[in-house]
DNA sequence: AACCCTCGCAACCGCTCACGA
DNA sequence: GTCGTGAGCGGTTGCGAGGGT
């Protein structure tokens, strides 16, 4: 009894991905889209469990993902809704787009902990330490640090709250929406988050947009996808670790390969409603996606150079 | 130069939950 | 109700980079 494994585990790669294995990820799904992950890897010719695939793809693969390290502004907006969410990582990660719920869990273990800790609040509980660095004191549940959180809202958190409690609102609705158990319908449902996120974001004033490091497609599409020079995106391409840590940067497509018909129904719901632009301002021609429900609707999520071939990269 | 240690992060593990067939 | 699958989560591991001795 007991549940089958993932994968048959027998002669299945682990560790780090190669750049082959990325490539041919990378193929498979943008060629026939994001489906049934314990058949990918038989599929797309990977040693790999599903599991890790998915992993791969959504961790690190996924072209509407931002790479670097976290901005202050981004950093501020996780620990706020950590005191309203706590360890719920993909919560919090679904409010900050092109961030992985991974990658936010890493940056709170590793940076926002510590920092918070150099400034005397306890990480946990996101009060002081000088009050609860008694550390026989059972830890407090949740919900109660969620509600004394509410009880005294700071400046971003009047904001963070009104976000969260149109999620709850939207979601303690399902009568209302029959569908909502299917995925167009959840679809629909993010979109109007979105939209209704957007829309408090630029009706309220604490929220400054210039805090955001917005970049216009012209800023981006750059002969050969050069990467920036700056530190936070000098290894964003790749993690440090990786030996392969230029495949993004040098990874073309073969010169037979075909672009797939973007068909929408083959694209996940990331893509399905994204603009192409065409730049031709440029000396060979770019296409840039652009998620238009975004809130961050400038911010490019991939560039395609063509010259001799396809060029592929994350930003 | 060699060794050791710490750090950061990608990746993994094992589990639960949700959902559809 | 059961089963298969994907998603999500918390915790952990592995490994390269970099700094210190």
């Amino acid at each position: 009894m007991g549940r089958q494994p993932c994968c048959d585990k027998v002669g299945l790669k682990k560790g780090p991905w190669t750049a082959e294995e990325d490539k041919k990820l990378i193929n498979f799904i943008l060629t026939n889209g994001q489906c049934c992950w314990r058949a990918v890897p038989k599929l797309a010719g990977l040693l790999r469990c599903g599991k890790s695939c998915r992993l791969r793809w959504i961790n690190y693969l996924r072209p509407d993902l931002k790479r670097g390290l976290l901005s202050e502004y981004e950093e501020q907006m996780v620990i706020d809704l950590h005191a309203q969410l706590g360890n719920r990582w993909s919560k919090i990660a679904s409010h900050l787009p092109g961030r992985t719920d991974n990658e936010i869990k890493n940056h709170w273990n590793t940076h926002i902990k510590k920092k918070l800790r150099k400034m005397g609040i306890d990480p946990l509980t996101h009060k002081p330490l000088a009050t609860t660095t008694d550390q026989q004191q059972p830890q407090k549940p949740q919900m109660e640090i969620q509600q004394e959180v509410q009880e005294q809202p700071q400046p971003q958190e009047c904001l963070l709250t009104e976000i969260l409690d149109i999620e709850d609102h939207q979601n303690k609705e399902p009568e209302k929406s029959p569908q909502s158990s299917n995925r167009e319908g959840n679809r629909l449902e993010e979109e109007h988050k979105f939209e209704t996120v957007d829309n408090i974001m630029n009706n309220n004033s604490s929220f400054c947009t210039d805090d955001v490091p917005l970049i216009e497609p012209h800023e981006i599409i750059v002969p050969n996808c050069v990467p920036s020079t700056s530190s936070s995106s000098s290894s964003s391409n790749y993690s440090s670790s990786d030996h392969s840590s230029n495949f993004l940067e040098e990874w073309q497509f073969p010169a037979d390969f075909e672009w797939p018909n973007i068909n929408i129904d083959l694209w996940d719901d990331d893509f399905s409603s994204w603009d192409l632009l065409i730049n031709d301002d440029v000396d060979r021609k770019a296409a840039t996606f652009v998620d238009p429900n975004s809130s961050l609707t400038q911010f490019p999520r991939m560039v395609f150079d063509h010259q001799d071939s396809w060029k592929y990269g994350l930003l």
